[in-house]
DNA sequence: GATGAATGAGAATTCATTCAT
DNA sequence: GATGAATGAATTCTCATTCAT
């Protein structure tokens, strides 16, 4: 006897097919071209009718907080791993990169941020959980003396949206010169007996 | 009958004055709305037509391009006068803490980087001379031991865009907190010796 | 191989229930929201499948015609009980009231009124018979002296109406005030030799 | 020297023009098709863009809010009229004959009772006058003892509405019918002993 | 020259109805 | 037979830009 998953019987065979076709273009065009893109793109990209999407995603921002969710998640999921690992510094330094790498290839993830969007109980959960993360791995790293006592988690998420932007900025010719930066910034995180 | 060369030809004196109206009037919409203020809210702001504006600036872009076109003027500005200074460190700080201050004053001009009206060679211009402004900076600071060799110049703009980035988001409720992570920046940017 | 009538093959048993909870379902949804609810809500509360819905009847006019009917019919059926009764200006009387209150309880029965919906053969027929009703009731009053010799059918019809539709708008607060409406009215008819 | 009637300066004479299109046309359109009627319609039968009524009035609400104040103000206007006549109860007949004729021929005026569109200012602000004209022709109605102690102004809103609401359902052919029906609802209040 | 009126080209959203499973 | 997914055709509203005065 199996049960099923979901609170919600699941979806048709093609339904499921097409949500995720949906999911998959309004990623990818909102990512392309910011949170201003139409519905209407993404239905075409999709292959599917404006309306389509309206059923699954009652609202625009419905379907570009799907986009936004499911990469904050990918995060997420990263920062559980780093909490795994046993060298916090340098799970933080992954975590960090990881996650500005989705942020270049992702223009909506960066212009969502302090929209309504971004206050839907759904995004804040996480927010709060890569939060916990964050801090978590702080308190580990100044314990290994690898980061400096006064910094904070929101530092952390104010350097990352720091470099993350500056990323943006670069030409895709320069594209990973972010990384110097980040390397700058997290030196700069270091007491001052650590720094390298 | 000569015609006149039409770009020099002075303008009539309440003309002028428009003008000068709708440049203010711009800036201060611009900056409190950002780019997605309308050519409407700009014309009742400087007390003329929509028309008028058209007259002057063809298209919205233009508009907006003058206003950005006037900002990168100031950090021009202010980048001569930080050469006319004996300490180049000090100048290039001093010249990216006004930076970011007016950038944090002003939605439309982070939002307008990047897009088409960052291309106009007005703008690639004063673009271009706040490089070479930079640069000189540069070379001075490093001459006198304040700055790692491998830092470019582009790594500057980069740096300040990043924390300017980040500033935005702070605002309003922790305002200057992007001090502390200019800080960390230009920290960072010191040959290891001249670690504070 | 014989084709079966269409019409007359009784449904199987679980499309009976379908439809009779479809009816139940329009009537209670067209009551509360007017004839502007969706067939989707009414799918809903049915608990089926628009395409249900749409099966038995192929457009919501159909599923409103038949909701509205079953109303008409319901008036209808008390007009035969009030011509059973002895005092037709009694049975007169409580038809009106009952009428009322039922269009009052129903949204849709009024908003229907004048639109497509309403020229329905089905519906005509049971307009045509309520007007019989009425038309015998109506002489039978006079010949009681309860009623002025030049009052019509289409009289009993309009005031019928007009009481309604003052005693709609007077909901909720005053629900029952139009019974006085009613009362004027009804007196309006009797011969002047016959008033209270 | 001429001072302006109006607050805001006139409109130009073609935009004074196109207004005035736009009202006929949305007064003819809500007329015959009802508050369901799209602006686009209204649009079509005034010669402009849909825009160009947006821009006057910014919701469809509006529109209908405009035609529907023009309808109640000519009712308050034939108000005012009456209660410069002698004889008030004459004049409540004559009132109301009025306003009955104006509800037949438009079909917004009615469905947009009780909607949000009456709920503005305007509109509340001139049904309160008729409201205090109908009292006052009512108060000396009763003085001349032509009316019945116990009516009330607001029962004679509501017959009002009654008596409309069935002149809307007869056929164009007997549009007049309404008139036998409003009198046997006057002469129901009356005095029994001034009963015709 | 200046003005504000007019508009075409969208944008989000809705819903009766058809279609694939 | 039943279902819910898909959609085309509207509908309200917006805004940069052009035009008549």
């Amino acid at each position: 006897m199996t049960t099923p998953r979901l609170e919600e019987r699941p979806l048709r065979a093609d339904a499921q097919r097409n949500l995720a076709r949906i999911l998959d273009a309004a990623r990818e065009v909102f990512a392309e071209e910011g949170i201003e893109a139409t519905v209407a793109e993404v239905a075409e990209r999709a292959g599917v009718g404006t309306a389509t999407i309206f059923r699954r995603f009652p609202t625009k921002d419905d379907l570009l907080a799907a986009v936004v969710e499911q990469r904050l998640e990918d995060i997420v999921q990263k920062g559980r791993e780093a909490l795994a690992g046993k060298n916090a510094m340098k799970g933080l330094d992954r975590l960090m990169r990881w996650g500005i790498e989705s942020y270049v290839r992702d223009r909506c993830f960066c212009e969502s941020t302090g929209t309504a969007v971004f206050d839907r109980p759904n995004l804040q959960e996480l927010k709060a959980e890569l939060d916990a993360i964050i801090q978590e791995l702080l308190a580990r790293a100044k314990k290994a003396g690898d980061v400096r006592r006064d910094v904070t988690a929101t530092d952390i998420s104010m350097l990352f949206f720091a470099v993350a932007s500056a990323a943006l900025k670069l030409e895709p010719a320069h594209r990973d010169a972010w990384h110097r930066y980040l390397d700058i910034v997290l030196d700069g995180l270091r007491p001052a007996a650590a720094r390298r």
